[in-house]
RNA sequence: GGCUCCUUCGUCUAGUGGUUUAGGACGUCUGGUUCUCAUCCAGAAAAUCGCGGGUUCGAAUCCCGCAGGAGUCACCA
C-alpha cells in the first residue's frame, strides 16, 4: 500500500483540497504502508515561493508525517517534478517510437481559434479532429502530444463505483510542453508508476479526465493504480466547489484563529467520511483505526465552521483535562492579549486555567481575558441598564459596593474565603445573587461575562479587585 | 452544448426491502445546574427521503423516466 498526496506549489493549502492528503494518509497509516509528498511545480508560470514550505507546515501542523518526499528523501527521489524531467522524457521517447505521440507544430492562436470554432457550434473540443497531418520530429521547443485512440471505456472508482464513458471525451492531450516540462496528466501518471503508488487519491475535478489516463496506461504498458475520487466541499453559499478564488482559507489560517491541530484533523476527516457510529470525536490514531474508503460520501458536503469551533471546544476542554494546565499552556502562545506581556506565564496560566472552558478558540483568550492584564474602562451603562441591576438606585448600587468592600477587606484570598464571604454578603445584603453578583462582576471586568466570581477575584488578587471596586463606587457616586 | 457525477431535517450525516411514527450531531428554541457567559444535563421544533412512474404483500432503500445542482471540455493542476 502506497498512497500520495501531489499538490502543486501555488499557494496555501485550503480546506477544499486538504482531504486529498488526509485520507491518503490514514489510508497508508491504517495498512502499514507509505504515504508519500511529490511537489508537481511542471506549471512554472503558476508557481509561487515558499509554497512547497506552506505546504509541509500545514501537514505537519495536522501530523501528517510523509514517509517519502521533500527533506526526507526515499527510494523514489527526487519528489520535485521539475527535477524528474529526464524520467518524463524517457517515458515519452517510448510513445513516440510506438507512434503514440506527436510533436505538434500548430500555433497555440490557430488552436484557440478551433476552440472557438467549436464553442460556437456548441460541440465539445477536441484536438483530434484537428490533428496535424504533417508532424515534424519531436524536440524541446515543440508540445509532445499522445495519439488517442478513442473506445468506450468501463472502470471501478472505490467511492463512485462502476463508471463508464463513451469515446467521445478522450483527446490528444498535451504530454510534454514547449518548455519541455510534463503536463499533470502525463507527470503524475508515470510518477504513480516509478513510485508504486496503488491507492491515487484525488478530488472530483479529475474525474472526467480518467478516460484520458486510461489511454495514457494502456499506452505505456502500465497498471491501473486503485482510483478514488473524493466529492467537493462545497462553499459556505451555492452548491459551488470551494475554491481559492471564493475565499476559501488556509487551513493555517484556522490555526492563527486558534483552532486546534486536533480539530482541524477530526473535522476534516468527518466532513464527507463517517464510521457508520454515532461517535463526533476520533483522535488521530482512531482515524487511522477506523477510516475506510468505502464509507467516503459520493455528494459534496458543506464545511461548517459553527461546527467547527464546537469540536473545537469539546478538543480544547479534553485536551486540556488530559494534559493539565501547565502542559497545554505553551499552545496559548501567541493568543494573548498584549497587555498580556507584563505578566508572568504563572499569572497568565492562573487566568487560562479559569478560563479555558468557554473558549472556543483560543484567539478567544484577546477578547475574553483583557481585564485581567489591564484595568477596564468604567461604563456606567453596563450596571445600570444591566437586568438584574436596573430596578435599584445608585446610591443602593453604592451602598452594596460599599458592603462588599467593607465584607472583602477582611476576607483570606483563596477561593474558599472568597465564596464564603460572598455567601455571607448575600445574607446582609438579601440581595439575589444574580443581583449582588452581576454587580461586583461588573465592576470587577466591564465584560460581559467572565469566570464563577469567586475565581475572577482569586486571581486578580486583593489589590485589584479592591481598587477596581472602588474606582466603580467612586464613579457612581459622582453620576 | 457534449460527457460524467450527485440529490435524506437549515448544515454534516445514519440508513443497502419489513425492528422506521426516518436515528444521531451542529445550529435554533425551552427548562435545569444557588450569578453572567460558557460547559454540562433534560426536552422541543425541524426531512411528505428532488419529482413522476413502475416492481413488490411492503421502498428512502430495486428499476425506468424527468427535473435540479455540480464537475469537465487549458502547452493549470
Amino acid at each position: 500500500m502506497k498512497t500520495r498526496f501531489a499538490p502543486s506549489p501555488t499557494g496555501y493549502i485550503h480546506i477544499g483540497n486538504v482531504r486529498s492528503a488526509i485520507y491518503p494518509y490514514l489510508l497508508a497509516k491504517q495498512k502499514h504502508g507509505k504515504f508519500i509528498l511529490r511537489i508537481e511545480d511542471t506549471d512554472r508560470e503558476r508557481y509561487v515561493e515558499g509554497a512547497t514550505e506552506l505546504i509541509m507546515d500545514t501537514l505537519k501542523w495536522l501530523g501528517l508525517d510523509w514517509d517519502e518526499g521533500p527533506v526526507i528523501g526515499g527510494p523514489n527521489a527526487p519528489y520535485f517534478q521539475t527535477e524528474r524531467k529526464s524520467i518524463y522524457h524517457k517515458w515519452a521517447q517510448k510513445l513516440i517510437a510506438e507512434g503514440r505521440a506527436y510533436a505538434d507544430p500548430t500555433a497555440p492562436d490557430i488552436i484557440n481559434k478551433y476552440r472557438q470554432e467549436c464553442t460556437d457550434k456548441k460541440i465539445p473540443f477536441l484536438y483530434r479532429n484537428f490533428r496535424p497531418t504533417d508532424t515534424p520530429e519531436w524536440h524541446e521547443g515543440l508540445p509532445l502530444r499522445f495519439k488517442s485512440d478513442p473506445k468506450p471505456r468501463k472502470w471501478h472508482d472505490v467511492v463512485m463505483g462502476d463508471l463508464s464513458v463513451g469515446s467521445e471525451v478522450q483527446d490528444d492531450i498535451i504530454l510534454i510542453k514547449k518548455d519541455g516540462l510534463p503536463t499533470y496528466n502525463f507527470a503524475h501518471i508515470v510518477d504513480d508508476a516509478e513510485m508504486d503508488v496503488t491507492h491515487v487519491i484525488r478530488g472530483a475535478e479529475y474525474l472526467s479526465s480518467v478516460p484520458n489516463y486510461l489511454a495514457l496506461y494502456e499506452a505505456l504498458g502500465l497498471e491501473v493504480p486503485i482510483l478514488v475520487t473524493l466529492p467537493h466541499i462545497l462553499g459556505p453559499t451555492g452548491n459551488k466547489k470551494l475554491s481559492k478564488r471564493d475565499g476559501a482559507k488556509s487551513v493555517v489560517d484556522y490555526r492563527d484563529d486558534g483552532v486546534l491541530p486536533e480539530t482541524m484533523l477530526n473535522y476534516l476527516a468527518c466532513l464527507g467520511w463517517n464510521d457508520g457510529t454515532e461517535q463526533e470525536i476520533y483522535t488521530h490514531d482512531e482515524l487511522i483505526e477506523r477510516f475506510s474508503l468505502e464509507r467516503i460520501q459520493t455528494s459534496g458536503a458543506r464545511f461548517d465552521e459553527t461546527k467547527l469551533l464546537w469540536l473545537n471546544g469539546q478538543w480544547l476542554r479534553r485536551l486540556v483535562e488530559e494534559q493539565g494546565i501547565a502542559q497545554f499552556y505553551p499552545r496559548t502562545e501567541g493568543f494573548w492579549p498584549d497587555s498580556a506581556k507584563a505578566y508572568d506565564a504563572k499569572y497568565r496560566q492562573k487566568v487560562f486555567a479559569i478560563i479555558y472552558d468557554r473558549l472556543k478558540a483560543l484567539s478567544d483568550l484577546r477578547t475574553m481575558t483583557s481585564y485581567f492584564f489591564e484595568d477596564p474602562n468604567i461604563d456606567l451603562k453596563l450596571i445600570i441598564d444591566n437586568k438584574f441591576l436596573k430596578k435599584f438606585s445608585e446610591n443602593e448600587l453604592v451602598d452594596f459596593l460599599q458592603q462588599s468592600v467593607a465584607k472583602l477587606q477582611g476576607t483570606d484570598w483563596d477561593e474558599k474565603s472568597l465564596q464564603s464571604a460572598l455567601n455571607q454578603l448575600l445574607e446582609t445584603t438579601t440581595l439575589k445573587p444574580a443581583e449582588l453578583f452581576s454587580l461586583i462582576r461588573i465592576a470587577l471586568s466591564y465584560a460581559p461575562f467572565s469566570p464563577a466570581l469567586n475565581l475572577t477575584l482569586a486571581t486578580l488578587g486583593r489589590e485589584t479587585s479592591l481598587a477596581r471596586l472602588n474606582s466603580t463606587i467612586t464613579a457612581l457616586a459622582n453620576a
